[in-house]
DNA sequence: CGGCCGACTTGATATGTATCAATGAACCAG
DNA sequence: CTGGTTCATTGATACATATCAAGTCGGCCG
């Protein structure tokens, strides 16, 4: 493991507050994989024998029912420790993972992982703050989908990329659309429509690139609250 | 408080780990209230003071954006400790509270629970699983709003509530059709509706009480699958 | 340079769900 | 028993989004 990655997981929020020997231990075992785009890192209903942190890159997490096409739950990107209820719970995965784009992955033995976190206080609080975390991230989601338009919900999306007290930002999207579509609950052919609808809250785009010019418009159009 | 609340609280998944001790401490300035159905505990925004347990009753989380109706995110019901989130983070609540039956509430202070919770080491253990498991709650309900019909999403909710081991059950709603409704993200109507649809596999509801005749059908309509 | 391929866009149509309005059933108070 | 209130159902219609089918754009490779 390189140095750069050691000094990275030191400032980790859930692997940091750890003492240096208790992260050596969990590392220990660890490996570290070098994924291109699109692979698959595990699939749903597997058991959870690793926890995942993504050191470089992206990844998605993606769910099917039957043999329906895919939907994404959520991005995991550089510093993000992920599915970690599974490993605590020792309960399969609900979703299956995907690398967007060229990633190092970042595996600690899950065992290894219960071990440590039933003996370092400071590693069940960070795991208690970081799913409290990804708790509200996914409410916030139940709620965009339970209220929201699909113009709306990109609208929103794009604001929390933005800076928000600005009146105008430059912004890049960080996936493909098609996946983007997926993440927000539609279909890609409505994205682009979503992004027509949304030239009138002065958002415009150019490929990946994105042009705010009107963000409390922006705001305005999609009832966007700030609540972290 | 009563003897039966402390030795309910014993077995609480949460509090129940923790030294006999650092319970009584947690309860020291808990406050216990009684609250008929329909009242709201508190509202979206507002700071995180008291961290809830549903000793008796039944609450929902709700949420809304402006000023349009509200949808429900999450049922809790005796036991269930909620808010956890907003508390430890100490960040304002994604959304505000309302009891749908007469309910007996335990209040703890959050600046308490936190104090104790950085202290005990089986406090933030039982916390990070109870996330754990909320968590995974949440991703169910993104994968089934996204990848689920309205038809489909009531009856994987119906085999919930059933034993899916058998062909044949009975199941009470826990709640009123309105609230289911919101719950699983459609209006009171579309519910009406749903259940309709669901007669051909073999589900008949009078007023609260449900009778699945043909659970493997459901199942097979519904895509379900049994991922914890 | 030209041609192919994947990703995105655009338009026409179909479907699911919401909305609106009316009706019906259950419950309670008088 | 009666009238009112609330909640659930039903039908007609409107709207949002999905689906299907071309078409466009841009990058990559021969």
């Amino acid at each position: 493991m390189q140095k750069a990655d050691l000094e990275q997981l030191e400032k980790n929020p859930v692997l940091g507050p750890l003492p240096e020997s208790a992260r050596n231990e969990l590392l220990e075992d660890s490996l570290e994989l070098e994924l291109p785009a699109g692979t698959t890192l595990f699939r749903q209903g597997e058991d959870a024998r690793f926890l995942r942190i993504v050191l470089e890159g992206r990844v998605a997490l993606v769910g099917s029912s039957d043999h329906k096409d895919e939907t994404v739950v959520e991005f995991f990107q550089t510093d993000d420790v992920f599915i970690i209820p599974a490993v605590i719970l020792e309960l399969p995965f609900l979703m299956s993972a995907k690398t967007v784009e060229d990633s190092r992955i970042l595996m600690i033995p899950a065992n290894r992982f219960r071990e440590v976190m039933e003996r370092e206080q400071s590693l069940s609080l960070a795991v208690a703050r970081e799913l409290g975390r990804h708790w509200r991230l996914m409410i916030r989601q139940v709620k965009d989908l339970k209220l929201r338009s699909a113009p709306q919900r990109l609208g929103s999306y794009l604001l929390s990329l933005a800076d928000t007290d600005r009146k105008h930002d430059e912004i890049e999207l960080p996936e493909q659309r098609g996946m983007l579509a997926r993440r927000l609950g539609m279909t890609p052919e409505n994205l682009s429509r979503a992004f027509s609808r949304l030239q009138s809250s002065g958002v415009q785009s150019r490929g990946r690139l994105i042009v705010l010019s009107d963000i409390p418009a922006l705001r305005e159009f999609c009832a966007y609250d700030d609540l972290t």
